[in-house]
DNA sequence: TCCTTAAACAACCAACTGGTTGAATACAAA
DNA sequence: TTTGTATTCAACCAGTTGGTTGTTTAAGGA
């Protein structure tokens, strides 16, 4: 499924320095070495963090003599955003449904507590990944 | 600085139970318990999941007599898509402007290799968070 | 051929993660 | 006050992660 790599994505990016290769890459393709170099860290644990974001679809390598550069797959972010927009939208719209909601609470004499209304808005939610 | 934030906020999101609980969330409020219920897993592991949320700044609680009702913060996905239309636009423009560079290619008789090539465009890259 | 460079692989380690169970806390209701 | 319910805290465990160093592999240049 892209559950999967949804979350390799997610995962991918939640590290600094991957989030930082991936600005890097974003301005031009680089090889390994050249990545490595700005960081305090050795050219092996770059090379892992590469493979990460490979196998999160976000870089992928040539083959070019003794070199593999790197090159940024920018499509994957639109799975990202997506996903966030999905449930950003479903959220403001609930909040600008506040009004009404507001207003059913108003005519609505007996004191409808916040539980009770956070099981019934809970009851249409949907299975979603 | 976000830097931390926003790695935070990947993290919390790289696991497909808590994009679950987001996704739940994105419909109304809801407390731990209801959130707990249709997973094989314990309330204890569901309360865990709603602090890493909480600490990203995804969700916030109230409190309600025992309830701990839960409810999502859409402000913070704001910060992710701007550090992905970041990096995604600059990519795109790049690749945009690929029609320049191959028209160039054609002009220069020489068969400069995408070695020299990367590495003159990796010069133009910025510190990026 | 031998040497150098670029990168990956392997084994190891400390720290973190996602889960567990059991005990403590906070509040409501009897 | 006692009991029940909702949630968190604490200790533990197995698996993953991000780093290390040392050893291959692959390719170019002397």
């Amino acid at each position: 499924m892209s559950e999967d790599r949804l979350s390799r994505v997610f995962s991918a990016l939640a590290d600094p320095t991957r989030r930082d290769i991936v600005a890097r890459l974003s301005v031009g393709d680089a090889t390994v070495g050249q990545l490595a170099e700005p960081y305090g860290v050795s050219v092996q644990a770059v090379s892992k963090h590469l493979k990460v974001l490979e196998e999160a679809g976000l870089v992928s390598r040539s083959r070019e003599a003794q070199r593999r550069p790197c090159h940024l797959e920018a499509e994957v972010f639109d799975l990202m955003t997506k996903w966030i927009e999905r449930y950003r939208l479903r959220a403001e719209e609930r909040f600008s449904r506040l009004d009404t909601v507001l207003a059913e609470l108003n005519a609505d004499e007996s004191t409808t507590d916040q539980a009770q209304q956070s099981e019934q808005s809970h009851q249409r939610r949907g299975a979603a990944s």
